[in-house]
DNA sequence: CTCCGTGCTTCACGTCACGTTCACGACTGG
DNA sequence: CCAGTCGTGAACGTGACGTGAAGCACGGAG
């Protein structure tokens, strides 16, 4: 199931690279590799991807995402985390095709968590 | 570990996850894993799902169901319960083949347990 | 200083999911 | 047979999300 690194440690602490099934984020670089190879990320989305992945197989709510990357309340009618998201998609599309990594929940926010495109 | 659970004890508040057999509610995340895949729900599907699972194995009327999730008296010839109902049925047998987890007590309302189909 | 590339935000518009309501058929109890 | 209740599919208005492009801010190169 879960990979094991069941994290109890704070966010907090940037250190601890994230591993959730071929995807590995090394906070420390700012690095994130995806089935083997680098994918050059911005900072908006390392810590989108970062905030994501740490929840791994849980729902994140728009809101606590845009607090934890963004670092304050989403104001009503802000579609930059959409952006955003859409961004992500694209490039860990590219690196990985045939995966689909994060997955939309409406009215709620978004999970990720790695599976075929099905 | 991360949020500080707001648990104000009180059936029908976002608190704790609900489980019963296969069936497990995250009302944190809006997210229902049964038979161990998520199932994707819709807020008014969610919180059907919820009032229905915390009661597990007791009938609930019709009026307090539509009481609880959508917020006041059942107007006659309101029909939103059944096609949620219905909604609901189909994902949790979609997620689990052969169960039927949703029982009508005609006159009175619905039962929620996780029985085999046969 | 000016030019230019990169990254973040905002805007505009199309698409789709959600929730409500309607319609019709099946079933129940009297 | 009749009236009431429920199952189920479909239509429809509304809002949320996906997505491409434009607009800013900033920093380095020339």
């Amino acid at each position: 199931m879960s990979t094991a690194t069941h994290d109890t440690g704070e966010p907090g602490s940037v250190g601890e690279p994230i591993r959730v099934a071929q995807v590995e984020i090394r906070p420390a670089e700012g690095l994130a590799l995806i089935a083997g190879r680098v994918v050059a990320l911005s900072v908006r989305e390392f810590e989108l991807l970062s905030a994501l992945a740490e929840r791994a197989g849980h729902v994140v709510a728009r809101d606590a995402l845009f607090q934890t990357v963004w670092g304050g309340p989403l104001r009503r009618g802000d579609r930059s985390i959409d952006v955003y998201i859409h961004k992500l998609r694209q490039k860990l599309e590219a690196a990985a095709p045939g995966w689909r990594f994060i997955h939309t929940h409406i009215g709620f926010g978004y999970r990720f968590a790695p599976e075929p495109a099905a």
